[in-house]
DNA sequence: TGAGCGAAGTTGTACAGCCAACTTTGGTGC
DNA sequence: GCACCAAAGTTGGCTGTACAACTTCGCTCA
């Protein structure tokens, strides 16, 4: 997504519809705050059936792009958007896009019986076994996150066989078919200890940026459970949300 | 929402069946990691269509409830779940919904021209006046928060209307007709100033959680411009994303 | 016992049509 | 000029159908 270029966008229509709507919107075609055509006219241009044009246009929805309501056509959010948090899965990929080289080097690489939490968190059996992981990542050769990573023996095995110094992780996991569907984030605040000071350079108790993080694959299964620990200004987290089909909408005012 | 008990779910079809499977899926009815029946099972069920049922596997698959992949019947993904960002929109209800009494206090009303940035962000002509409100708010009492808000004029007008200990914003807006209907959020760290200072009960240079939010209403207009900042502790943020429908998956391996 | 294959089950994509609810616009009437 | 109303335009909601793509499971066969 992120190196932008035409891509034919997959097989299936919506997307290739999508995809086209998105490009317009980023070249500002309909401007910001401008109306997008009707349904229907998109329908005709496109030669689909309406139904398609809608399954694109809530795709564009869910991103914050347009705006959707009765009685009116869909208007231009923004122009410019990022995929924010669909780039998070990856801190690799996620640097990619802002032309940073990234970087990561383990420090450490652990195997024990999970605590009752761990358990419950990756879904297995009590005193079964996990694998953590600690790994500072770098930006440009600069360190900028403490990850501390817990995997399900199955996902640890594969993960210990990668180098040390793997720019990645997801991607050689990847090819050996493991898959991160879903995640579940909290971020926060905390502050750093022995090993994010040494790490990243930084004194003990300075404030990090949090990012706790619970990954399943496509059939729910846990794959990891993670602490992410950013140094400040290295990181901003983005998100969108819409009330979309709200409750109590009352008679609506209008910007004059 | 967070009231929780069984409301009706407003009238539309897919969102009463929504509805009673968030409560099914609450309940533990299908176990965490458990399958959901299949969708024709759920239509005839309900005595809907599938497309209907659809639209209600939707709604729960964007809540990150369950998963949903072709081939295999939706899979439980977490049996509790908070609404996280759908609550964000409000610290008041936000606050309401984890039994803490929210409370707000305006320190300062200001009206002046909006510089260069500020118009972009408003969407207004260059030149044209905002309203800025500095409040800090209250969770039992407590300082947690301090709010600094740029609203267009027509809606700082209503907001200076409001009492100065007013509870909530958002509630005598919405009774004005002004309703909150998209916000993109952007969460990173800062360091408290004086006023943060002051208002906070700590040092200034002391590390904040800020959150940054552009609203808009239900037509794209923007209503505010805001930053928020937290004493760490006092709150998480909470996301949930998905690859939903990603390129490359070749073949997925199975936790065993 | 294990590998491979095929059938059944399930979700994804697409089409077509209908009506309801809502917004906007323009014109009518005062 | 202004308020009100009617009509047109537009999206939301729902049904029904058909087929494609994928997963799972059990059976067969070596």
């Amino acid at each position: 997504m992120q190196d932008g270029r035409a891509e034919p966008a997959k097989g299936t229509l919506y997307r290739k519809v999508a995809g086209d709507l998105r490009d317009a919107i980023a070249a500002g075609e309909y401007g910001s705050g401008g109306r997008l055509p009707a349904e229907a006219t998109l329908a005709e241009r496109y030669g689909v059936s309406r139904g398609t044009i809608r399954q694109a246009l809530a795709s564009l929805r869910a991103d914050g792009l347009v705006t959707s309501r009765r009685g009116t056509r869909r208007v231009v959010l923004g122009t410019a958007r990022m995929q924010s948090f669909a780039e998070l899965v990856s801190f690799t990929n996620w640097a990619r896009s802002l032309g940073e080289e990234p970087g990561g080097r383990v420090e450490r690489v652990e195997r024990r019986p999970a605590d009752a939490r761990e358990c419950e968190q990756l879904r297995m059996e009590p005193g079964g076994e996990v694998v953590l992981v600690l790994r500072v990542r770098t930006l440009s050769g600069r360190p900028v996150m403490v990850e501390r990573s817990l995997y399900p023996l199955w996902v640890g095995e594969l993960v210990a066989r990668i180098p040390p110094d793997a720019v990645s992780h997801t991607e050689p996991l990847q090819e050996q078919g493991v898959v991160f569907a879903d995640a579940d984030h909290t971020i926060d605040l905390t502050s750093a200890d022995a090993d994010d000071a040494r790490l990243l350079g930084c004194e003990p108790g300075d404030a990090l940026l949090r990012e706790r993080r619970r990954s399943t694959d496509p059939s729910g299964a846990p794959l990891e459970w993670s602490e992410d620990r950013y140094l400040p200004g290295t990181v901003a987290f983005t998100v969108h949300n819409s009330i979309a089909a709200s409750a109590l909408t009352r008679r609506h005012r209008r910007a004059p």
